[in-house]
DNA sequence: CTGAATATTTGACATTTATCAAGTTAACTG
DNA sequence: CAGTTAACTTGATAAATGTCAAATATTCAG
């Protein structure tokens, strides 16, 4: 469901390509990953991947926010990881030589670039380092452990709901030292609640519950959050 | 805390080096990893690796069962794998060159040879593929995907347990085709309630109701399955 | 702008699970 | 083996969350 492929942009000077694996590649490489890569644009609600495709190789997500859901067993799409710009997406399947476990649903207008499967084969051959460099990113994906701190059913929805937050505003924190910021959240109540296990009248009830508390404003899909650090030791408060 | 250091074994002729990432070394390279891998046994309950040490290498666990467990932020330690002999751990940290996030704690006797990091980066340059196989297993890890199954707050408890016993009888069924078999529960009861997200109390409940139903029989740690496609089927009827 | 469709919130009630207390059984020590 | 401790189970009740129905609010097509 490609859109548009846009005009081929520069991974010597990305800000995205020098935060991700390819940081460390010799200018040789950033020339020959300028070369492969293509780029694509997605709306918000086309896929860049369906769960059950073949990898086609590596993305990086240079603009926008996308969503990896999974049908369960029912049948239902559950999401379980929101993609900030910045990010890999799509190696855990290539590595595995599996099919995609995960649908990428673009929740914003994105700009990703795929890294085809023959290219890295070959860059990977021509610099081993790039195999460690992915090793390290790919045991240092926190994915996994968000995980645990969404859908524990020992912590309740109100501390899995703060949690959620937290995860969403690391990567905005991360731009500097606001201990106030504002938000959009990229999706509707119903996937939040599913996101974090529970239901969205069970969601509702819990934002009401936070807004009352003052921890958090919300405004739709709006959120602002007076003051992080507290966000963090409610969160903390709860283990 | 290792009581013995055992007797070097050849990796050569080891079938738990056959399973795991070292399959296509050459006889050059097993012969090296015989000579630089030191073998140790534990005793159950005493630790491979601490939460918080520095990663010395990776470990292949040659016989017993060990449980991984980590800390969680109020303090309790919580199990969220077990571990069956033919596996390796102890990776994600040294790939990631960060301290260990798990104390792994042997539940029963084990053997386990250790590979110093050392010897790992000394065979990854020589043999450049090794770094692709671990790419590999890593990205097929199937660990975080159990997290899902045993501790969805949208699946009952009752699932949970199901899914609990499903994963600890893949190993067993792999061995065969056995639609019922017996396996000892390397764990206390507040152990696995822990691992399903639950309290003991919920949990005896939730085995007297299993029994019940006569899809498990329990004695004690014992546990039989009459019939594993039962089993099966009840965990994917639920989602 | 208007009405239809969708998303969100609220209310009343049912269900599941947690909690606390008290038993019972099994395991261990001497 | 007796006595002690720890593990496990059971009971009564409380708390959290799910479910179903209805009311509002928002979005979107025309």
């Amino acid at each position: 469901m490609r859109k548009s492929q846009s005009v081929a942009l520069n991974c010597v000077n990305c800000s995205t390509c020098a935060q991700v694996e390819w940081a460390g590649l010799e200018p040789a490489g950033l020339d020959y990953l300028s070369k492969a890569k293509r780029t694509f644009d997605y709306q918000p609600g086309e896929s860049i991947f369906h769960q059950g495709d073949d990898p086609q190789g590596i993305y990086c997500i240079e603009q926008g926010n996308i969503l990896l859901r999974q049908f369960d067993r029912a049948g239902n799409e559950v999401g379980f990881r929101v993609i900030m710009d910045g990010e890999t997406i799509g190696w855990r399947s290539y590595f595995a030589e599996q099919a995609h476990a995960a649908t990428a649903l673009a929740l914003t207008a994105c700009r990703v670039c795929l890294i085809p499967a023959s290219d890295l084969i070959a860059m990977m051959k021509a610099q081993p380092s790039l195999a460690h460099r992915f090793l390290k990113t790919i045991s240092r994906d926190r994915g996994p452990a968000d995980g645990l701190l969404l859908r524990n059913p020992q912590l309740p929805v109100r501390i899995r709901l703060i949690n959620f937050l937290i995860i969403l505003g690391e990567h905005l924190y991360a731009n500097g030292d606001n201990r106030q910021f504002s938000l959009t959240l990229p999706l509707q109540r119903q996937q939040i609640a599913s996101m974090i296990g529970t239901r969205s009248e069970t969601l509702s009830r819990t934002i009401a519950e936070l807004e009352a508390s003052g921890l958090v404003h919300f405004v739709r899909r709006e959120v602002r959050i007076p003051d992080y650090g507290n966000l963090l030791r409610e969160s903390e408060r709860a283990g």
